[in-house]
DNA sequence: ACCTGAACACCGTTCAAGT
DNA sequence: ACCTGAACACCGTTCAAGT
């Protein structure tokens, strides 16, 4: 066949199906992608660097959600809770992604940014150089582990059949199905804003 | 050859060479595992559940080291501080490990006590049923947010080298090498003990 | 530049055949 | 019960050959 007068692939639609197949199964494959595509397997490569550079593709797909207008919110405290609360929702929207996203490493300068702008507001409101990456790390690995726990199963948290975990039952049905993960969330986010407003004011 | 007079594998020396590899590569597989022990592959199979098994051997491996005294500490808001870094710093033993256990879903009724017992804790000291699982998720949020973070490599927060994130540069450098993700789960467990114990006096 | 077809090394898993 | 050897379907990746 030879190369085609119009391009059969482009980095967007090799995105979308990857997505597609993550979202449905967990995980994707090149040769699964190709099949979606109506081509050959080898013909991905001359899009694309390989899987790991398709799952750059899809953090960089899943971060644009990310809301920069959160960190613009004043006072800091509003802005770092709505930057929380976007960067979640962003790994929520496709759950099954963030295992794939946590295997590998983040080559996204995108990302930089958004963790550049935190570091200046929290600078300029008052917190002392040496807590600032303490703070965005705290942040960052509550964001993580939630979006952790909305792509593991529901069932993991699912109490023995053999009734060996009661208490742990009856908890769980005291909080509405689906609800866990997000109220777990905002618990911890809650404590990281009490906690951090705690340490600006004796800081201050 | 057939079988041999005394067996050749046992599940400890295959969860062992499997971490060994972990550890050194990030990754296993069954025939690297049977090389290392002169072995087929399909000799492991006599074993162990394929690779989903393996990973459960591993889980089990690691979890085992996480101390269950902590949960009996008192006053609770200790017990469950102990808890916390018994469990993480059984993931940081084996950080290359973590990705591999998130992928998996949970089969370890071991586990599952722990979080029995927890759950137990919370209600004796006067915690409203519908409270303690959100407040369990945080926490369980918080510790593999921190393992993830362990696992990721320090580069992953390098500044960029053209010099665009100047602050984040700086922020790093005020933090010692190494220490930056024992600060922020440190910083992150405060604020969600504290939480914790404001909840408890306003419901109590 | 972009697609095909074929190739390579690797993987997980199964199974009949041996002791 | 436990190991071997061979097989199967799948994977990631490369490359020469075509237009």
């Amino acid at each position: 066949m030879g190369r085609p007068s119009k391009a059969l692939l482009d980095l967007d639609r090799i995105t979308s199906t990857a997505l597609e197949l993550v979202d449905e199964h967990g995980d994707f494959s090149i040769p699964q992608i190709a099949k979606r595509l109506g081509v050959q397997t080898a013909s991905v490569y001359h899009h694309v660097e390989g899987r790991a550079g398709i799952i750059e593709l899809l953090r960089a797909r899943l971060t644009a959600d990310i809301d920069p207008a959160g960190l613009e919110l004043r006072p800091w405290d509003r802005a770092m809770e709505a930057w929380a609360l976007s960067y979640r929702a962003a790994f929520a929207a496709h759950p099954r992604a963030v295992p794939l996203l946590m295997m590998a490493q983040v080559a996204a300068p995108e990302a930089l940014a958004h963790y550049e702008r935190a570091v200046e507001l929290l600078l300029a409101v008052g917190f002392p150089e040496p807590v600032v990456m303490p703070l965005i790390t705290a942040l960052d690995n509550l964001v993580l582990g939630s979006a952790i726990d909305l792509a593991a199963p529901e069932s993991m948290w699912a109490p023995a059949p053999d009734g060996s975990t009661p208490l742990l039952a009856r908890a769980l049905d005291a909080v509405p199905d689906g609800r866990r993960a997000d109220a777990g969330f905002a618990f911890a986010l809650e404590g990281f804003l009490a906690h951090a407003r705690r340490t600006l004011a004796e800081a201050g």
